[in-house]
DNA sequence: CGATTATTGATAGTAATACTATTATATTTG
DNA sequence: CAAATATAATAGTATTACTATCAATAATCG
């Protein structure tokens, strides 16, 4: 299969870390190492030590370690749309369209071989947890401005489109889908952690639940 | 006027500050500075320089500044359900009261002057800006078990409460409700930082605007 | 192929943060 | 008034989030 790659906006790193075995290191390990020990855990020199490299090799590809977050989480949506154009660009109907959407949003991430050196489970597992703290920052401005952000709000154009395409006169568009883009992370994180603040369950199932919820939510409040 | 207090949870802090002049200091000064710093910025060193005390001290009040977020937002959770009751108290019909605990949560937040060392104002944009940062640390689950998050479960049961009043077979109450709990204050960030993910404006009718959202998104939901 | 250039590693250093410990001095309370 | 408690003052530590310098190595280019 051949390896894809996503252009990032090019703020958001020193030096592209896509194009060098350090820089793909970095991307890997990371990925683990946030997952495993949680963003405030994670440091520049535990990350250096791991991958045998220096925290200073490390500073020349990122600024700071939110940056590196930040990236990483912006692949994650950069991944999402790639799989929400694979999965709804052959569909005419709307409706069929933004179902097809949901369903890449509320499915279980796997593994995709397409990407070499980014586990899309682990990577999944940190927006469920850190989403939030991306742009939770008093430096957000100056982030949007860099279009730092470009990755997230380009989804929800995306999907905000579609919804337009179903009802052309609902006039919540934007913000129905901002939320459910939060929600259906957020539902996940309150199912493992805080359970009695959702319906979503543990199993297998929790994913199908989460299509049902999500479904629910946004059909219901299309409809004219 | 009389000074009301919310009884909170022992294990957000050492000693209660709401029962000495310092503590008062704390809770006042610190829902000043977060609200300006930012909570990043924000460290029990400035706090102390500013109201003329030490870090020794303040760390006898409070385990650490994550744990007086934490406590800061609680004590808004505590102060909105207040207001639910207040506001729902004398209402019989189910729609009624799920329409007053919308207005109250979309509601610009004013000063109450029942509470005098608080700032609910600053409050409010303090929970805008950093309330999932209460809840997104890796020590989520130990918090949980302690049940630091009971203000905000509490606001989730009680509406969802309602909910279920309304349509007694809606089958995701307290997801929904969950859902719009953060995405109401969520709406707001979007709408002064990241504007094209919502429909919420910058002026005045910001509120109204947030409260139609929230009420079509609701009541189409739980519509059978 | 050799010279230049870019990249990385090794090492060191700094300011700030998030605490902990100790002791002295107030202040409250019984 | 004595005893207990709360606060202030001061000092100290480990870690974090960087920055700077220079040597070694690898890539590339004429």
């Amino acid at each position: 299969m051949a390896t894809l790659a996503f252009k990032l906006n090019e703020h958001l790193y020193l030096r592209d870390p896509q194009h060098t075995q350090l820089g793909q290191n970095i991307i890997q390990k990371s990925v683990e190492m946030i997952d495993r020990l949680g963003f405030e855990q994670f440091t520049f020199k535990k990350l250096a030590e791991e991958i045998n490299s220096t925290e200073a090799s490390i500073y020349r590809y990122f600024e700071n370690k939110h940056k590196l977050l930040v990236y990483l989480i912006s692949w994650y949506w950069h991944w999402i749309e790639y799989r929400i154009d694979i999965a709804s660009g052959s569909l005419q109907n709307p409706s069929e369209k933004l179902r097809a959407c949901l369903r890449v949003l509320a499915d279980e991430k796997k593994f995709d071989a397409g990407f070499e050196f980014v586990n899309e489970e682990a990577l999944h597992r940190i927006v469920v947890a850190e989403l939030d703290k991306t742009y939770q920052t008093k430096g957000v401005d100056d982030y949007n401005k860099e279009g730092l952000f470009g990755g997230f709000k380009s989804v929800c154009r995306k999907i905000t489109t579609v919804i337009l395409e179903v009802n052309p006169s609902y006039p919540y568009a934007a913000s129905l889908v901002s939320t459910i883009l939060v929600s259906s992370n957020q539902q996940l994180f309150f199912s493992e952690h805080l359970p009695s603040l959702t319906t979503i369950g543990t199993g297998q199932e929790r994913y199908t639940q989460l299509y049902k919820f999500m479904e629910n939510i946004v059909f219901k409040s299309i409809q004219s």
